[in-house]
DNA sequence: CATTTAAGCGGAGGCTAACTCCGTTTAGCG
DNA sequence: CGCTAAACGGAGTTAGCCTCCGCTTAAATG
């Protein structure tokens, strides 16, 4: 790779992130681009769909949850609160820019697709998690990882929906935490 | 209302109904104006956003969802299943067209829109339902009906997204009875 | 250092769809 | 029948996606 296209890649990476936080994930290509200083071309050619870009962006922070379901997996003795506090984890990841919970959504399902291979190994890692809980008779074995992250994506999404609207609608502010508790809960054996 | 302006607004809630069952929620408005025969600005008159043109497609279908709650919490004695059952065609309902469970989700935050209040007789009788349960102790009391609607559509959100991806990506088809049925459990009393 | 060339660049241009605006048409009342 | 407010329609504006291709340049080679 070229010294100018390497520079060029790292500048809108980091465009991309600042503009992603302010404006949510369906920001404007082109004004990424003008931001970064290049043309509208470059980007598109190192990041032909903007999950490309989304992918780039989550790489290292995506990366750092698998890390750390694994450390969880090894130090933690209760399989149940490992579980637990990895998936408090993950819905905090997953609520950093807006729109960012239903292309996850998207990604998980389709893993040909680059996002879905920078969730891929965090996934594993959850996957691995949860099956220990499986095991350990604490969750319900007949939910498998993705109908988690669906769950949990959903629950990311009201908050995000939530949170665009006026405070005051008279609709509550919702709790994340809440709602990943009600989750959790359907997913532990009940006759333990 | 004039004659002519009833007829055109009959006409273009017709065709967006067979629009959205086609082509899901997001479909072009110029092609329903295109099919219904009307300019695009008579459609925009009638129905400023997009939301009121799918309000008044839902309409009736969310009153009839509504009458069914009354019911059900006349005729069940059981206020566990009654609330289940009716979560149950709720899910249903919100899987018709394909993109609804996120407009859904965007309502219920806000009833100043006609979405919105479209859902709310349906959420008002929901809402009931789910009391019921609560002051029979049959579930939690610390969640409330927008929780529940909340994840119900990041189910419905996770099927569509499920089933726009191909078959034998890897990934198991997601079962929203399977989901719902981890939301019911998580939502009950477990002590009872 | 000069030459070469493939990698990279950029932005004009085509496309689609949303949404507005305003001159024209017409229903239906008196 | 004539009037007028209501309704119509579609051209035009805007915005963003994405492609394509002629120009530029890094860096390898002799």
């Amino acid at each position: 790779m070229r010294a100018d296209a390497l520079r060029n890649r790292e500048r809108l990476v980091e465009v991309a992130q600042s503009a992603f936080a302010t404006h949510g994930i369906e920001t404007s290509l082109e004004e990424i681009a003008r931001q970064a200083g290049v043309g509208i071309g470059t980007l598109y050619r190192r990041f032909p769909r903007r999950e490309d870009l989304i992918a780039a962006v989550l790489a290292e922070r995506y990366l750092k949850l698998a890390e750390c379901a694994q450390t969880l997996a090894e130090c933690r003795e209760d399989a149940d609160a490992a579980f637990t506090e990895w998936l408090t984890l993950l819905i905090e990841h997953m609520a950093i820019y807006r729109g960012l919970s239903l292309a996850v959504k998207e990604a998980i399902h389709d893993q040909s697709t680059a996002l879905g291979q920078t969730c891929k190994e965090m996934m594993d890692a959850g996957t691995r998690l949860l099956e220990r809980g499986q095991r350990a008779e604490a969750f319900r074995s007949d939910v498998n990882f993705w109908d988690v992250m669906s769950l949990c994506s959903g629950i990311v999404t009201a908050v995000e929906r939530r949170a665009e609207k006026p405070v005051d609608s008279g609709v509550p502010p919702v709790n994340p935490y809440l709602l990943l508790d009600v989750v959790l809960r359907g997913l532990r054996k009940q006759d333990a």
